[in-house]
DNA sequence: GGCCCATTTTTTGTATTCAAAATACAAGTG
DNA sequence: CACTTGTATTTTGAATACAAAAAATGGGCC
C-alpha cells in the first residue's frame, strides 16, 4: 500500500487470464450462454487450467459468468428481467455519479468533459456512431470520476460490465439519438451550474430511456434470432 | 437457469471454503489487515490448496481480501476514506432501495417490517443492542427485498460485506442511538404513504448519521490501539 | 425404428508436485 | 556493530496427476 507504485510488476497468470477472459465476455468473443470450456480456453491461451480456474471464479464473483456445479461455468445471459434490473441499479448509480460529481467537480474535468461534450455533437453530426458510443462512455466515466468516489466507481464498472456483454450498439433510431444528445447537453449544464439534483435527475431520466431504447433492440434482436434459427428453444 | 431449484446440491468445495473464509471475515474471526496464510487455512478447513486458493480469488473479486502478487492475500482494511466513500455508496444504495420498496412493497412485507420494527423497538427499550442491531439489519434487508431487484440486493450485500467487517457494533451514545429509532419510525410512515421521495430522503440521512457514528467510533478505537500498542507503524 | 440401459469418453473438481519468488537467517566485511 | 551479501527455508504460483461426475456412445430389447 506504499511504494508498489515504482516496482515494475510481472503481472500474474491469473490476474491477465482473467482480464483477457473478461475482455472476450464484455466484446462479445464469448456470447452469452455460451459454455467456457477449460481445456479449450487452456490451449486458447496457452496456460494451465488451474490460473484459468482462478480467473474464472474472480469473473464468476464479479457476475459475468454463472457457475454449474459439476457443469463447468457459461457466460451470463441476463434476462429481459435481468436487463431491466442492471439498468434500474445503473440509473441508480449514474444519478449518484451525477449528484456528486456536481458537488466536486474541478474546472479542469468540467472543462475535459465540456470538450469532449463538443467531439461528441461533432459525431453525431456526421452520423457516426462509433465515435459517438466511443465519446458518449467516456463522458459518462468523466462524471463518475469527478465523483472522486473509487468505491462508487469499481461499482459501477462492475455492473456496467453485465451490460456491456450485451452489445447493443446498433443503430437507434434518429429520433430517440437527438433526444439522447440534448440530454447530454442538459448534463453539461446542470454541472456548470452545480446543482446535484438536476443532475441527477436528468441522469436518472437519461438511463431509463437508454433502458427503453436496450429494451426495444434486444427484443427485434430475440424476434430475428429466433426467426433464424427456426424458433429453436 | 432453470431446474437447478428442486436438485439438492452436495456445495462444490470452493463454494463452501468462500462461505466459510467470508463468514470468517465479515465476523472478524480473520482480522482486517491479516495475512491469509494458504497453508494454515488448509490445515484448518482440512483442504487442499486449489480449492482455497479460488474460494480466495472470489473474495478478492468480492473486495473482502486483496491479493498482493507473489505475497499472497489479506483481508481489506478500509482507510478512513474507504469507510467515507463505502458510506457514501451505500447511502444512495439504500436511498434507491427505498425508493423502489415504497413503489413496490406488498401488504404483506410491509406487515413483516412494522413487525420488526416493533421488536425493534422493545430491543431499543431494554437497551439490548444486541438484538437491535440484528432486528436494525432486517429490517434494512426486508426494505431491500421489497424492492423487488436482485441486481440491487447482491450489489447491496457485496458493498455491505466490507463494512460488516468493521464490526463496529460498540455501544453507541444514547442521543443518537434514539435519534435512529426516530428515523426508523419515519421510514416506516413513508413506506405506508408509499412515499418514496420521502423514505429516499430517510434513508441517505439515516446512513449519513450511521456514518457519522461509525467514522466517530473508529477514530474513538484507533486512538485506543495505538495507545495499547505504543504508536506502533 | 425408437427407447432404455450399460459402458466409454469427456469434462469438471480436487490433490499433489514442481518451480519461482519472497522471507529469514547467518556469515563475512567495512 | 551495522550493513551487506549469500544461502536456507518458507510461501506462493502454476502444472500435472488423480478422482468423480456428467455427457456421449453403442448395443440390446421391444
Amino acid at each position: 500500500m506504499t511504494a508498489d507504485i515504482v516496482s515494475i510488476q510481472r503481472p500474474v497468470l491469473h490476474e491477465q487470464v482473467a482480464s483477457r477472459l473478461r475482455q472476450m465476455l464484455v466484446e462479445g468473443q464469448i456470447a452469452p450462454g455460451a459454455k467456457l470450456n477449460e481445456r479449450t480456453l487452456c490451449e486458447q491461451l496457452r496456460i494451465s487450467r488451474t490460473p484459468l480456474r482462478e480467473a474464472i471464479k474472480m469473473l464468476a464473483a464479479e457476475g459475468l459468468v454463472e457457475l454449474l456445479p459439476n457443469r463447468g461455468s457459461v457466460a451470463v445471459q441476463l434476462s429481459e428481467a435481468d436487463v431491466q434490473n442492471t439498468f434500474e441499479v445503473m440509473a441508480g448509480l449514474e444519478s449518484m455519479s451525477g449528484e456528486l460529481a456536481a458537488l466536486r467537480i474541478t474546472p479542469t474535468e468540467l472543462a475535459e468533459i465540456k470538450a469532449l461534450h463538443y467531439e461528441m455533437l461533432a459525431a453525431y453530426t456526421r452520423r457516426d456512431l462509433s465515435a459517438y458510443y466511443r465519446l458518449n462512455a467516456a463522458i459518462h466515466r468523466c462524471i463518475n470520476a469527478a465523483a472522486k468516489n473509487p468505491v462508487l466507481t469499481s461499482t459501477y464498472n462492475q455492473v456496467n460490465a453485465r451490460l456491456q456483454a450485451l452489445r447493443f450498439r446498433s443503430n437507434q433510431d434518429d429520433e430517440k439519438w437527438g433526444h439522447a444528445v440534448r440530454e447530454h447537453e442538459a448534463m453539461v449544464q446542470a454541472l456548470e451550474a452545480r446543482d446535484p439534483g438536476a443532475l441527477s435527475r436528468v441522469l436518472t431520466n437519461h438511463l431509463n430511456n437508454k433502458r427503453a431504447v436496450v429494451m426495444e433492440q434486444l427484443r427485434s434482436q430475440e424476434v430475428q434470432t429466433m426467426q433464424r434459427q427456426g424458433n429453436a428453444e
